[in-house]
DNA sequence: ATCCGTTGCGCAATCGTTTGCGGTTGATAA
DNA sequence: TTATCAACCGCAAACGATTGCGCAACGGAT
């Protein structure tokens, strides 16, 4: 038994298509009895709207495309669940899809959202996509676009993204405020903006309080694994540091534990403290203190934003910079808050 | 600048657009110099194909639902991974359908597959969904589907899951035979099938030890905030069990650092053990045993299966279940295994 | 009896592609 | 010279829904 269109339904009563399609949508000029009667046949044959003709003549799908480096169970999560909110109570659907840190699925991906109409795309870019491409990929994607999270220097785009340098130096002097001074940090992927300001931050905290910075403090991890390498190394060549940052989650998982592994004990012998989503930090005992990535919230107003652009007139406004800022998060290790994320 | 037809195409060639149509696709029909040309032309004036007619006129898109219970940061994302892989070499896209544990949503996002022609669906029930409603609702949605992880009873469509019973008792087992004797365990939401299974396994385990089964050592817990409440009222009402079992990644990271935070060693005064996708047991020290529950694994044979569905004739062949094993993973504490997840 | 204005519905084009079929060439065979 | 047959390409009808326009019927006003 297939599909019943809108044809059948007209066929059934003897009329035709077009006075379906108006007394499905109340229009006044179909006689209120005849409405009523297609209705219930509609009904009863189980008619309901094939979306892809809708949309066909309708030049435009109620698609968002998501386009980010990779399907991790950091931050992302959040950021979807922060996008639905906003998309879902208007109509609209998500379709993932993941770059797997390839610029050149990243490519592809776009090309994707053009050729099936999507209504706009949300983009957050690999750590491998260079600024000029980024721009041309955008550029010729011609439709309503918001990057959030990992951006690109000047990008004539909406944008969301975290006061990072901002964050990373709040964090960084809450280390010192408590009386640390040999402190170390843990980054991301080099490659990222994020990562750059972040260390920006991290430096520039530094040298408010006159404390020296040494390259051999800081250490670059692409994920947990080697964020658990890094605290190793560390280890290993004696330079122990009585702070670490920790710039992300994902660094928290691998570091964390390595850094218990090795018998140093927190926070006696050494202070930590990460830019967090908010959960992991309160799943670690002792608790972290943490400066607020607020992924969910990132991923409203980026829907927000682009809900804007889609059903305003898209053209004129010019680019917008959000940028949102972290609150510092205090777990006193004895009660902690643990949020249901 | 609007996108490039098709019939542009031909207009600015003074052809007809069925030859277009077919000098894109090499139909042999189309002279070579022609073709030639027509690619010329097509690829200088950016023309893509419009995929909302291209499936319109198909008859279906290249699209396949997601359905899940909730965005969360756990197995999920693996389980997309899984899908990803082996999805994206065959030309098909994913559209996230979360249900927000509302079996409400959840009858619209099958809606939503249907009426808008997707290829397929992937479904994972909420907890609160019950048999009968899922059985009507995948009845009624007559299109290919495979169910995943969080099945129902009794279901006559494709499934792959995972042996919970056997996991759960090889766990239980695993602590019996290290010398526990007081096992408690901490269990999902007692609506899921997977928790009663498990459960299952756990009672078993204990009884072909001939170990006791008690009420007071067993717990239910929605999410990480009600696992460490979990692990605060067995302290507190003083059933300190010498082992813990804890069902999932989930109940993890609620569970294990209120055991720490109570003052309780592990592994010293309490074993622990836990069914994980794997990467969260390797995030603590002192590390945890699992038995594996392989997201990704699980998102390959159920797309895998899917697109069997849908590329051979989909209405003959007798639904398959298949249930997949864990494997236990011993971690050496000393020594972890950190996994790229 | 004529004119006008509603009311209520059908006709047909349209969105962009695909595809069965038919028709026009030119060359080759009879 | 004519029948035959490729080789090449165009015509038009789909896919399922939407919508501007036209038009019949009817009632009321003049």
């Amino acid at each position: 038994m297939k599909r019943s269109t809108i044809k059948d339904v007209a066929n059934r009563l003897g009329v035709n298509p077009s006075t379906v399609s108006r007394a499905l949508k109340d229009h006044p000029d179909i006689g209120l009895a005849l409405r009523e009667e297609i209705k219930r046949v509609a009904a009863e044959m189980r008619y309901t709207p094939n979306q892809m003709a809708v949309q066909l003549r309708q030049r435009q799908s109620h698609l968002i495309g998501l386009v980010i480096p990779e399907i991790t169970m950091f931050f992302y999560p959040s950021v979807i669940r922060g996008i639905e909110e906003v998309l879902e109570p208007r109509g609209y659907q998500l379709v993932m899809l993941p770059s797997n840190e390839s610029p050149l699925r990243e490519a592809q991906n776009l090309r994707f959202c053009g050729e099936n109409q999507l209504a706009g795309v949300l983009i957050s870019f690999t750590r491998h996509t260079s600024p000029a491409d980024g721009l041309s990929l955008l550029t010729r994607l011609d439709m309503p676009v918001v990057v959030f999270d990992k951006s690109l220097p000047d990008l004539p785009f909406d944008s969301v993204i975290l006061e990072d340098e901002e964050a990373a130096c709040r964090a960084t002097r809450h280390l010192i405020d408590s009386g640390c001074t040999r402190i170390g940090g843990i980054f991301g992927s080099p490659n990222l903006l994020i990562t750059q300001k972040r260390l920006q931050g991290f430096r520039r905290a530094l040298s408010l309080s006159g404390l020296p910075f040494s390259e051999a403090m800081v250490r670059f991890a692409g994920d947990a694994a080697e964020a658990d390498l890094c605290v190793r190394e560390m280890i290993a060549l004696e330079v122990i540091p009585d702070a670490l940052f920790m710039m992300s989650d994902e660094i928290v998982m691998g570091a964390y534990p390595a850094i218990l592994r090795s018998g140093i004990r927190i926070p006696e012998n050494c202070s930590v403290i990460c830019i967090s989503d908010g959960f992991i930090p309160g799943c670690y005992y002792p608790g972290i203190s943490y400066l607020h990535h607020d992924g969910a919230g990132i991923g409203r107003e980026a829907a927000l934003r682009l809900i804007g652009l889609i059903e305003s007139d898209r053209s004129v406004a010019l680019p917008e910079h959000r940028m949102v800022n972290a609150e510092l998060v205090e777990l006193e290790s004895t009660n902690p808050v643990l949020k249901g994320d």
